[in-house]
DNA sequence: CGAATTTGACCAGCGC
DNA sequence: GCGCTGGTCAAATTCG
């Protein structure tokens, strides 16, 4: 049918095929300021932002189609596990959906969103817990390299309530 | 009118 | 070699 854009296809070929996706991830501490910077959930109160970062080694860490040299290229991803009742959580960035497929380990659907941005092609990829969808785990892939267009920190400031008492 | 979103189809990699 | 899953794109539609 219509051509495709061969630049475009150049990113293709990301295939992540983990069995175990979704399953049993190692849960640390991570330094989440950096990457989160704003919430509109209702919940954010009760927001519990447990953050597992792993590299890429897990999964595949290939990126672009290089040819044949180059076959390791470092894919920076980093998995958030917020518990919220809005799979949407705002971290400042604006993002455009560009797909939604089911997967099988999961009765809801998983959402795609790329970062609208010149040059700033971070993806990122949401996917709620069937087991509890309270749970939402956001996926980021890659790093930007732009300001933030929204001027939220409420995120940030939710983040340091968690981890200090509030305030009466 | 423009941008973002939606849904379906296609493709690529891996498994069997 | 075929089938399955996961991932992405593309066109159409909708919202602002």
């Amino acid at each position: 049918m219509a051509p495709m854009q061969n630049n475009q296809k150049l990113i293709l070929g990301s295939s992540s095929s983990s069995a175990a996706s979704t399953s049993s991830l190692n849960i640390e501490n991570f330094n989440s300021q950096n990457f989160f910077h704003g919430a509109n959930n209702k919940d954010k109160m009760e927001a519990e932002t447990r953050i597992q970062h792993h590299e890429a080694n897990n999964i595949s860490e290939r990126g672009e189609k290089v040819t044949k040299g180059d076959k390791k290229i470092k894919r920076h991803r980093f998995a958030f596990q917020t518990r919220s009742h809005v799979d949407i959580l705002d971290d400042g960035y604006r993002w455009r959906k560009y797909g939604q497929k089911a997967v099988k380990n999961s009765k809801f659907p998983r959402s795609y969103y790329r970062c609208t941005h010149k040059g700033c092609n971070v993806k990122k990829q949401i996917q709620r817990l069937s087991k509890d969808e309270e749970i939402v785990v956001t996926t980021y892939e890659g790093m930007h390299s732009h300001p933030l267009e929204k001027t939220t920190d409420s995120f940030e400031q939710i983040l340091q309530q968690l981890q200090t008492p509030a305030p009466s």
